[in-house]
DNA sequence: TAAAAATACTCCATAGGTATTTTAT
DNA sequence: ATAAAATACCTATGGAGTATTTTTA
């Protein structure tokens, strides 16, 4: 299943139409109307009963929808979540690799060890370590 | 994001091995090695240090994890969800469209309602109605 | 040097678009 | 008659594979 597909088919919960939903959400109409069918189809069932009134969740899309608001909330949270490693608080050292193996890591790891055993550092405090090859 | 995706990184973190995992996923290791790669680029974070012993969670990786089993489980939630409409306690009427509209709603409408008055209905009974056409 | 990950390429399935037809009020 | 959904058709992006190279313990 695609977050996508549930991202239009929120879309549509709220429009009640799939040419405002496309609109909304810059898609040709034919394109979500043929995402639809291939939510509707993964699921085998209807989401959707369709009239000219407008597009009204069935029984079906009824459950499905407090998943997918759900599931898109925790999306957004994962993004927000994984910026976090530019904040203050954090730093950032840029040496060559073979420098921080054969020198840096030890220094490091050592002051760390020190800093902790006199409860110098947040519990939360980490180090991760990026190739830049 | 793709839940696939996820997938992928859960059975990474399983197997802390891009060849493992795409054995368990029947995937070639490439493919592995390419999705996560789109992952980590969408996230624009790293998510595991690699090396000939495996492949071990960075800081962001640790994030995510969690992330990434919630949104799993929810995804089999979904599918359970969505299959209770077979279950014991469901009727199912095949008839023709035209005939539910002219006549049949009314009838079920009538009798839902009457049984709803004196509490012979359960409060989460529900009608749906999808066309066959 | 030997496993494992990364890269280069190829292929094809499908997401997405335009134009048109069908449906329902 | 009209507005919206569905369908037919086309294109191009990118997912997945094979073969190869690069990495690192």
């Amino acid at each position: 299943m695609e977050l996508a597909l549930l991202r239009i088919f929120k879309t549509i919960t709220e429009e009640r139409s799939l040419s405002a939903a496309a609109d909304r959400l810059t898609y040709a109409q034919s394109n979500i109307s043929a995402r639809l069918k291939v939510l509707e189809t993964e699921l085998d069932c209807r989401l959707f009963t369709r009239s000219k009134r407008g597009m009204f969740l069935t029984e079906s899309g009824e459950k499905l929808l407090p998943h997918a608001l759900e599931m898109l909330e925790r999306e957004a949270e994962i993004r927000s979540d994984m910026k976090r490693e530019d904040l203050p608080g954090h730093v950032k050292l840029g040496v060559p690799d073979t420098f921080l193996r054969t020198y840096l890591k030890q220094v490091l790891d050592q002051w760390i060890a020190d800093l902790r055993k006199n409860r110098l550092l947040s519990r939360n405090c980490r180090q991760s370590h990026r190739s830049c090859d």
